[in-house]
RNA sequence: GGAGAGGUGGGUGAGUGGCUGAAACCAACGGUUUGCUAAACCGUCGUACUCUGUAAAGGGGUACCGAGGGUUCGAAUCCCUCCCUCUCCGCCA
């Protein structure tokens, strides 16, 4: 959510922003709804103020005995005319909310200017030694090595569940599990995070406070019954852990890192990446999310960027980061970096993190705020967070780029410890 | 699922129709005292919106005691609906 106040302030500045994020316009609706209130708040709080007087002088009135009946009569009329203008305003309000809502956060400045992924810009790339990206044999894809190997049942996933729904057997199994493990071990006794096993189904509230409702409702499985929805991502409970509160100043920055299951509909996306694990409905994420002062933000996004692909270092996996171009950002995003890892038999790059700063945006929604010790006001915090990693895509990267000539997957050195074998196949 | 209790400021907690934006205590902040720390003492201490306005400030108004409605000239306080937490019982992992 974006300041209403700041809005008023900077409209063009507003308005180009949403534009550079191919986003709709209603600023002139806003401003026009905003004036509205306002000068209805004027007349209204006037007569409030006046009943709020007289009501006092009733009291004296009736205790010194003495009639009030004009009086009451008087400001009966008043508070129904109040009651008016409270309805009027609230109408008002409830209209400018609903926009407000849907406005997204602005483009930082450093984020370059574009229309979509196209336009992109490679931030920087990095490959593990002896690496090349030519191959003499024709590498299987990750669909074909995982049933070669019987690690991966994604017709059998798709009976039990739907389609996008991956069943990990056996070492596959075993493997999803020390990787899970692994990133998170490395956040926590290395990175500074503190962990968090967070619920994976959250209400209405909480999807509000990280920005995915209402924009990306539709995006997302919905419990009718108890009106909750299944998380996409950890960062929505866990950028939740701390909505309505005030934080401590001396505590931040707070950094939590934690493993979820995520939940995507993809609805509108059928057909497009469907193969495999490029597009499922259900997958295992490590998610790492930052609560920080507003001045630290930037210099925190690139250590968080920094931690992702620590991740990816120590397994040897071949990755270029972006920087996502303003039309590529997503709705609450003021600046994003994806991390994309190299895929041997699809012969591209495949997303496999993003790390984002949202500014005070989720944190003014969610209202989590510090106390500035030196102006001694309350602020809001500024809010990332980014994967560290998304095993599915991962995954993809690991069994292609692991492969042997003879169709066998050796084990990251890294993860061997975590699982008790080193050779799949 | 059944029965009960309760949700008040950063925290604990008082407050059953007007003098309560809200006692008291704790925490926090500023100061005095002290060789340093601690203790003690004094003082300050809600947020949002809005109007006015200053170099910075400040001042006025409104709202807010879980959420939303209602009664009333006037609601933290009375009524209704909903949400949440806790305790006990039942069922279950």
């Amino acid at each position: 959510m974006l300041d209403l106040k700041f809005i008023r302030d900077n409209a063009e500045i507003v308005k180009q922003g949403i534009a550079n994020k191919n986003d709709k316009d209603t600023i002139d609706e806003v401003l026009k709804l905003d004036e509205q209130k306002r000068s209805s708040l004027q007349i209204v709080e006037d007569l409030k103020a006046q009943r709020n007087k007289v009501s006092q002088e009733v009291g004296r009135l009736k205790k010194a005995g003495k009639n009030a009946d004009a009086i009451i009569a008087k400001m009966k009329e008043v508070s129904d005319k109040i009651k008016e203008l409270d309805d009027n305003i609230r109408e008002i309000e409830d209209k400018l909310n609903s926009l407000l809502e849907w406005i997204p956060n602005l483009p930082h400045a450093s984020v370059p200017i574009g229309k979509s992924a196209l336009d992109n810009v490679e931030y920087h790339q990095w490959l593990p030694e002896a690496f090349s990206f030519e191959t003499n044999d024709k590498p299987l894809d990750h669909v074909e090595l995982g049933k070669k190997l019987n690690i991966l049942d994604f017709e059998r996933g798709a009976k039990i569940s739907g389609s996008g729904f991956p069943v990990y057997v056996g070492k596959g199994a075993t493997l999803e599990r020390a990787l899970i493990n692994y990133m998170l071990d490395l956040h926590i006794n290395s990175h500074g995070y503190t962990e968090v096993f967070p619920p994976f189904l959250v209400n209405r509230e909480s999807m509000r406070g990280t920005g995915q409702i209402p924009k990306l409702e539709e995006d997302m499985y919905f419990c009718e019954k108890d009106d909750v929805f299944l998380i996409p991502t950890a960062e929505v409970p866990i950028t939740n852990l701390h909505r309505n509160e005030i934080i401590d100043e001396k505590n931040l920055p707070i950094k939590y890192a934690g493993y979820s299951a995520c939940f995507r509909r993809e609805a509108g996306s059928y057909g497009k990446d469907s193969k495999g694990f490029l597009r499922v409905h259900q997958f295992n994420k490590v998610e790492m999310v930052k609560f920080v002062k507003p001045e630290n933000s930037y210099s925190e996004l690139e250590s968080l960027l920094s931690d992702a692909e620590d991740i990816l270092k120590a397994l040897k996996i071949p990755f270029k980061v972006l920087t996502l171009c303003s039309g590529d950002l997503s709705f609450a995003a003021a600046k994003c970096y994806d991390i994309e890892t190299w895929s041997p038999a699809e012969n591209r790059w495949l997303e496999a993190s993003s790390c984002s700063n949202f500014e005070n945006f989720q944190a003014r929604r969610a209202n989590i705020r510090f106390r500035n010790k030196e102006t001694k006001k309350l602020e809001f915090v500024h809010t990332l967070n980014g994967s560290g990693l998304a095993t599915s895509r991962l995954m993809v990267s690991i069994l292609e780029n692991y492969q042997t000539p003879e169709g066998k997957i050796i084990v990251p050195a890294v993860l061997q410890k975590y699982t008790g074998f080193n050779i799949i196949g």
